[in-house]
DNA sequence: AATGAATGAGATTTCATTCAT
DNA sequence: GATGAATGAAATCTCATTCAT
C-alpha cells in the first residue's frame, strides 16, 4: 500500500533499537549521535531525518522500551485467573524481559536517572505517570481480588507499590552485579514471601 | 595546631556537600562545575584547588554520601541483639537518612547511573564492591542468626540481596513519587512479610 | 573517483599552511586555535575534524615544513656531480627556501624549542633523528668525496654538523634581524671560508 | 651597611637562577610561576615581590644569562693582544660557559623564540640589540686589525655575522643531540676553517 | 616581608545540530 | 531521502596574579 511509510516506521525503529543498545552499553549521557549512527549502520545527519532532537530520540527510545515491557506484561497478565496468579504472570512477563537482555536492561538506570528531571517539563518521559499506570494495574487487580474474597485485606495501593519498588530494586541490583544472585531465585523468594501470603483461598 | 589543615578539609567537604546538593537537583550530567561553585559560593577554579577533576569530585561525593549512609546504619545496628532485630534496625538506619533528605536522596539513582560505566575501570567508585559489602554484612548476620537457631533455614545471600534490592527499590520508586505512598509504610510492609517471618524465637 | 578524500586532503594542508603562517608570526605558544581557524577562514571546531590536537597540529606542520625543506635541498643535489658541489646544491638548496620566505621561516625557531622538550617521547617530531639524517647524509657525501680522493680529508661526521650547524646559525641570526646582513652574502662566506677549501680537484 | 637591599638583590638572583634553570629544563612556556618558586625553595606569591609579572621575569632572567655570557667573554678578550687571538679568546669565553653548563644552556633556544616577538616592542628583552653589540664589537677587532694590517680584508660587518651565526649554530645544535659531536672540536673546525685563515701577520 | 588560598579570564576541546550536495 | 563536513555554543580546566593574613 504505502511503501515508503513502512520503510520509514521500520528504520525509526532500526534507529531506536540502535540508540537503546548504545545507551544501555555506555550511558545516555556518554553516548554521542555518532554512536548511535554508527550502530545503526547510517550518516549522522539521517538520525535527524526521524527525530528532532537527541532529547527527542531518549523519550521515543523510553517510549519504545515501555512498550516492550508492557506487551510482554499484559500479554501474560490475560492467562490467568485467579488474581494472584495475574499477578505472578505479570511478575514473570516483566522479569522475562529484562533476564533475556542484561545488557540492554541496563538502560532503565539511565531512563530513571534522565525521567527524574524530566518530569516536570514533558509528557512524554513521564516516569511518574508510567508507574502510577502500573500501580494502578496491580491495585486493580488487588483491589478486585480483596473484594471477591479471593485475597486477604491489605493496602491495595501500599502492595501495589512495594511490588513494583521490589522488582525494580531486583533488576537494579542484578545488573549492578548479576554474578551475585540469580534473577529467578531472587523474584521467586520474593513471590513466596510477599505474594504468595496474599492468597486466600 | 594547624588550622590550615582543618581549614582545608572543611572546605573540600563544604564542596562535597554543595556538589551532592546540585547533583540531586539537575543530575549529575547536568550540572557544571560552575554550578557547584556558585552552590558552594566559591569560584570556579577553586574546585580545582581542592579536587582534580569533575569526575574526581563525583567519585568523592559519591563516597562521601556512601560512607553518611554507612553511619546511620551501622550505629543503629550495634544497639540489637537479636539478629532480627539488627537486620531492621540497619533497614531502619538507611531509611531514615532517605527519609530525612528527600531532595539529596536523588542523587542514589546518578550514582548508580555513573557507578554502572565505572565499575571496570575505578576502584574508588565500585558499587559492586560497595553492595557487595552490604550484602555480606547482612548475609553475615542473618548466617549466624541461622547457626544460633534465631532464623529459620534461609539462602542467606539471596535473602540479603532481596533485602538490598527491595529497599532501594522502595526509595527508587519513593524518590520519582514520594506522593504515591508512605516510605515507612512501605518499609514496615516489606518488614512484617520478609524480615519478620524469619524469626524463629 | 574521490573527490572527498582529495578535498580532505587539500583542506588538511590549507589548514597546515595556515598554522605554520601564525605559528611563525606570532609563535606557537602564542598562537590559539582561533587563530589559525581565523586564518584559514573557517569555524574553530573545523580544525578538530583534520587534527586531534594542538599538539598533533604542532607536529604535522612541523613535518609538512620539513619535507617542504626536504624537497628543495635533494632536489638540487641530484643535479651535481662533484661532491663539492653536491654540498653545495644542498646548501643552496635549503638556503632558497629560506630566502624566499622570511616570515614563514621564523617558525623554526620555535620548532627548536618544541622539539627540544618532545624528543623524549614522541617520534613525529624528533630534532634529534631529522637532524641526524642530514648529518649521515652530508657526511656521506663527504665520506665519498675522502675515499674517491676528490676531498681532503676531514672528519665526515664533524665537518657535515658544522655544515648544519653553521647553515643554521645564520639563519637564525638573519631571521633575529635581517637587515644587518645579507643571507647570501653570509652563505657565500662560508663557502668560500669552510667548503671550497676541501676541494681535492 | 644595609643588610636589607643586600639580601633582596641575593634573593632575587636566586629566583632568576631558578628560573633559568626550570625555563631550561622544561622550556619557558611550559614553565608555571609555581615551578619557579618550589625550585627557589619559596611562596608562590613571594616572586611578585621581586618581579612585576612572569613576562618581567623572563626579561630579567635573559639580561642575567647574557650578563654571565659577557663577562666570561670580555674577561678572556683583554688576555690577548694580536686580534685574531683577541676573537678566539672571546668565542673560548662564550664557548667555555656553554660547555659547563649543557643543562642550562637550553635555555638559549627559548630566549631567541621569545626574544622575536617581543623585539618590536620592549627593549629590555631586545635580541637584536644584543647581537648587534656583539657584532659591534667583533667588526671592531676586525675592522682594527685590518687597519693595523693584522688581518687581510673582509667585510667586517659580515665577518663579524658570519662567526656568531656559526657559534650559534653550534650551540643549537650541541643542545639538540650532544652526543653527536665534540663542541670544541666543532669550535676548532671553525675557528681552522675561518678564523686562523685571516690572520695575515 | 612572605605566603598560598582564591580567583576568573581565557584556552582547548567536544558535540548536537545544520545544510549544501 | 541521505549524508557528513562545518560550525560555535558551551563545557572543562589552567594558571598568572591578587591579597588577606
Amino acid at each position: 500500500m504505502c511503501p515508503k511509510i513502512i520503510d520509514k516506521k521500520v528504520k525509526k525503529q532500526d534507529i531506536l533499537e540502535a540508540a537503546i543498545n548504545v545507551f544501555a552499553q555506555q550511558g545516555i549521557p556518554n553516548t554521542k549521535m555518532i554512536d548511535i549512527a554508527v550502530k545503526a549502520g547510517i550518516g549522522k545527519g539521517t538520525i535527524y531525518e526521524y527525530f528532532r532532537s537527541k532529547e527527542e530520540l531518549i523519550k521515543e527510545a523510553f517510549r519504545s522500551y515501555i512498550v516492550k515491557l508492557d506487551k510482554a506484561a499484559v500479554h501474560k497478565m490475560e492467562e490467568a485467573d485467579h488474581p494472584i496468579d495475574k499477578l505472578c504472570n505479570i511478575i514473570d512477563g516483566w522479569m522475562g524481559v529484562i533476564e533475556t537482555s542484561y545488557e540492554e536492561s541496563k538502560v532503565m538506570i539511565d531512563f530513571w536517572a534522565q525521567g527524574l528531571r524530566l518530569n516536570r517539563v514533558i509528557e512524554e518521559f513521564n516516569l511518574k505517570e508510567i508507574y502510577h499506570n502500573y500501580r494502578t494495574l496491580l491495585s486493580g487487580i488487588i483491589k478486585q481480588g480483596i473484594s471477591r474474597e479471593k485475597i486477604h485485606p491489605v493496602d491495595p495501593n501500599l502492595m501495589a507499590s512495594v511490588i513494583i519498588a521490589t522488582l525494580d530494586g531486583i533488576v537494579l541490583h542484578w545488573i549492578i552485579g548479576k554474578e551475585f544472585f540469580d534473577l529467578k531465585d531472587a523474584v521467586e523468594l520474593f513471590k513466596k514471601s510477599t505474594i504468595d501470603p496474599l492468597r486466600k483461598i
